[in-house]
DNA sequence: TTGAAAGCGATACCAC
DNA sequence: GTGGTATCGCTTTCAA
């Protein structure tokens, strides 16, 4: 390895001027400074990295933990923290818990103290390297345990939030994004629209829940907890679902992911019922199946590179000690995408008649 | 932060002796470590691996440069990084090329000259933070360039291979994948077997080809030219190709990847004929999409985790002067998962219709 | 404009 | 068993 001796040696000068020089520090004459350059070019150097950052105290390294780097948010996440980082000069770590590869998908599976001692070691590692803060990224929206190191160093949690409300986050608005969907099905002359929910628990059913309330509270629709029933995010819970909803006479289905809107689409491909014709669907989170699927699907697109983006943005305003303009949690809109599953506005024809039907049964 | 120098206050040792128990070295006796390691936990002590591996030389780290974290295959085979590393106390730092956000999603589109700059730069900063080898993750199976540097710092290879045949990396084996696809669907009873193959100029095509042929061969059955078609890998190809192969009277039909396998189910749906039971089916990737069309789509799963996993192993092997057993070109075999898109074995009728009627064509 | 020297935190040699 | 000290590569202060 080529070293700054190295090249003062070669030079002539001492390492003090090569150093200013290759910091671009005033104080030295450009003859001296071109001369220290094309040295250092012939020789390839390359700063050690660790050597300054040990020197200056500064690293200008972000830590990421991310739960799973294997599901499907969380890659371009990271790729909004690269962008980020690489306009602002700074560089990041990847450490991954394999929350999915060790517990499994399902969340009541995971042992929250062995889990804990995982992220504490990972965040241990983490500041060993002298990371100057850590941004956290959840595999869904929940809420994480404090962990004892925010007192440490900063940290910023993106697709998920601390149980803290003290402590940064990033996330997507799902209530605005649900009310959007809501009220894109009103204009097109629903009245009776279901809703295919999430599990009771997760923050993203009630707050896409309460989306929905509002839009129908602002169109004078009545609410019918009858036309909401909680699935569990899987296909199967679409098909089964969509049954009760559709003898209840509803002409569109609203599910909280795409999901369970293909198992809706399944139940209709089944029954003769066409979507995006005699049922009008719309499904969320954009996976790559939405665009591929028969017809295609309606969805909610999240903003996945922003959130890595705004979430590094918040990090590096806390780490210069800026003002955090817009607060501490920060909820970033989504994006509607109309595909052929929700079909042409309703004719009034059809709306009454399917009013009447409600009405009968 | 909390140095060794600290922890040597507080004890009243030396540094060299808390510096020996901190690392498990003999010479320091078991009171004098025990009184260290309690005050080292009671300061929360966490070592300065940058400040460790400017003196040790030695950072224990690799680097990874992904062409595109974003694109299906990356994020398993950083996975398998991940556990191999973990479990040899290895460290890794990640760079992200983003050639697709950069350049799009065609091959064509990128400047070579710009793209080796892009490269170049990574790679300065990855050897600037002094990692030992440098795991390179193609986001498809193509030949890379050899760098500048390969003789500065070891580089393993992963998903795609560099010009330079000296140069270690890990695959997997399109030819085997393909051979025993083709087989399965002899064993079925087909003989009369379509193919939807890539790009030509894609070293996937030509090996999966090559492994279908061999399997035709191995069964005596001749190799038709007319039933190979190529396609650029896109669904809408797949729906026209497979008109003319069905038209040529093939009773099966292998695409190159799921997603021209889903455009042949698009154009068999619109054609009133079943997959699964008129044509049998297979696919290539196990995109997520597979197992959620209608019907599952067989396919192929590729070893992801597994190339993560070997090109680690192999990296090390070479970091460590090991001999490296099995070659320097790895090719791991990929494991076929049959859906119901493949179907039940065909009746000897049907079969000998099928080939009257390719007879008569 | 230049350079000697201190020191970041840790390791390891060698003397006691 | 224990500890003084040189050193890794670099930045920065201060004196010349």
């Amino acid at each position: 390895m080529v070293t700054i001796r190295e090249i003062s040696k070669k030079a002539n000068v001492s390492i003090a001027t090569v150093s200013k020089v290759l910091n671009g520090k005033p104080g030295v004459s450009k003859f001296t400074a071109d001369h220290v350059l094309s040295i250092a070019r012939e020789l390839n150097y390359r700063p050690n990295l660790n050597a300054r950052s040990l020197k200056k105290g500064q690293s200008q390294t972000l830590g990421i933990i991310t739960e799973d780097l294997t599901v499907f948010n969380t890659p371009d996440i990271i790729d909004g923290i690269d962008v980020y980082c690489e306009s602002q000069g700074y560089h990041y770590i990847l450490s991954n818990l394999r929350l999915n590869k060790r517990y499994g998908n399902h969340p009541d599976d995971i042992d929250i103290k062995e889990c804990t001692k995982l992220i504490n070691s990972l965040t241990d590692t983490l500041l060993s390297k002298q990371v100057n803060g850590i941004i956290y990224i959840g595999c869904h929206s929940h809420a994480v345990v404090p962990t004892k190191y925010s007192n440490e160093i900063p940290f910023v949690y993106a697709y998920c939030y601390s149980t803290n409300p003290k402590i940064p986050s990033v996330m997507y608005d799902d209530q605005k994004a649900a009310f959007e969907v809501t009220q894109l099905l009103i204009n097109k002359g629903h009245t009776h629209i279901g809703v295919i929910a999430g599990l009771r628990e997760s923050i993203h059913t009630t707050n896409r829940i309460l989306g929905y309330q509002e839009a129908l509270y602002t169109n004078n629709i009545p609410y019918n907890p009858r036309l909401t029933l909680y699935g569990n995010w899987e296909r199967d819970e679409g098909y089964y679902l969509s049954e009760e909803l559709i003898k209840a006479g509803v002409t569109a289905i609203f599910a909280h992911n795409d999901l369970m809107a293909i198992g809706v689409i399944d139940y209709c491909n089944k029954h003769g019922i066409q979507v995006g014709k005699d049922l009008s669907l719309f499904g969320f989170d954009n996976r790559e199946i939405s665009a591929y699927c028969h017809p295609t699907l309606s969805t909610v697109s999240l903003p996945l590179f922003e959130i890595g983006q705004h979430a590094t943005r918040l990090m590096l305003d806390i780490l210069a000690g800026h003002n955090i303009e817009g607060g501490l949690k920060i909820m970033l809109p989504c994006s509607i995408i109309e595909r052929e599953s929700t079909g042409l506005p309703v004719s009034k024809e059809k709306n009454k008649s399917e009013e009447s039907h409600e009405t009968r049964s």
